[in-house]
DNA sequence: CAAAATATTGAACATTGTTCAATAGAAAAG
DNA sequence: CTTTTCTATTGAACAATGTTCAATATTTTG
């Protein structure tokens, strides 16, 4: 069996990791098992393990995906914004919008590989930290531009405006802070934002 | 077969507890499988499922304890402590240094159920909430304690500072900041606090 | 056209969570 | 003490998972 002319390996490879895409949207990592992803291709499991070593390089993929849209989205709805207090909470409102709006591709990011192996943690590849770092350089680059940071400072609080960001969005999914409604995030951002960056507004 | 005389019903319930608290610790939530806990009790998985409606529910009571130590660990750190700021911090700090003496049982809190079922996230109970409720009011009665909040800002400040809390020692222990070293949580935790807490220093 | 290369398969294996009829042993009844 | 009832415990069985890999169908090459 071979449908040689069917799809380039390049093109299977992105017919693999779009259906991931599709499905992790609609029921969460859980839902894409490989036999569930072959199905849609129309494709048989094995086919999965040709194109990818295991299920959890398929996720990292996934994530990198999930992570590029999720730039672009801060991006697009910054690049609107005057360059002052009000693009840093835009950016940061972004954030929070895109988890709720992506609400099982982001958790996947965030997901345990589901493979015990007693301890191994699988380090990250290259390119994908490369996105991390330029995301965080995004934050950064907006708190000197509209907020005046220096350098040094610049840096350290992007990082750590980025993990309270996560955060808050984490708990308020998750309904950890028991409290309810779509506003809630955007107002503990407020806070967060107008006592933590005081000095420079 | 039968060894009634063995343990009473509240007495095995405590040995499947414990046992699998002692698993997580050491394997993490992907090492506790019903097989492994049945024979480390010398039971079978069958009579796991006689104490325990499922994995899941036994995961709830294994995190209930582990919010109990947690909240334990803060309050015996911050006992010795003046009532002013460095009670706050030591608060703080007490949560990031829980997190990683105890990280396997740490991350379970967050980790997702196992089984699919496509949508359903299982209300977590009563008595689970309340703790959590118990361990915001610790914040809370802190912040007014030490820093003289009122009472309003007190409980929202106390929610907000313990999302970032753990928004930072979860991005920290994951590696997602790209930063390693201990003191790393530390510092970000006194940035936090200092800026965000300006106004009641 | 035959031969070599290769894309694809799907059955098989190990491990999960979970169920439940069967049963071994204790408790109750006689 | 024997018989009956009850119940705690079992462990085989089922479905679903990730993963492997010899077999095979198809294309490409000689």
């Amino acid at each position: 069996m071979s449908r040689r002319k069917e799809y380039t390996p390049q093109q299977l490879k992105e017919l693999i990791l779009s259906n991931a895409e599709r499905i992790i949207a609609q029921h969460g990592r859980a839902g894409l098992t490989a036999r569930a992803l072959a199905e849609t291709i129309h494709y048989s499991p094995g086919t999965i393990y040709n194109v990818y070593e295991d299920m959890n390089a398929l996720m990292v993929d996934v994530n990198y995906e999930t992570l590029g849209r999720l730039q672009a989205y801060c991006q697009q709805k910054i690049a609107t914004l005057p360059a002052d207090f009000s693009r840093v909470s835009g950016l940061a409102y972004a954030y929070a919008d895109f988890a709720r709006e992506n609400l099982r591709a982001w958790e996947a990011i965030y997901a345990p590989s589901r493979k015990m192996e007693h301890d191994n943690a699988p380090a990250l590849p290259e390119y994908y930290q490369q996105r991390l770092a330029d995301i965080f350089l995004m934050v950064e680059n907006t708190l000197i531009d509209c907020l005046k940071l220096p350098q040094p400072t610049a840096s350290s609080s992007a990082r750590l405006l980025w993990a309270c960001l996560h955060g808050i969005t984490v708990l308020n999914l998750n309904g950890t802070l028991g409290l309810v409604g779509v506003e809630q995030p955007h107002a503990m951002i407020d806070d967060l934002l107008t006592q933590y960056l005081a000095r420079y507004l």
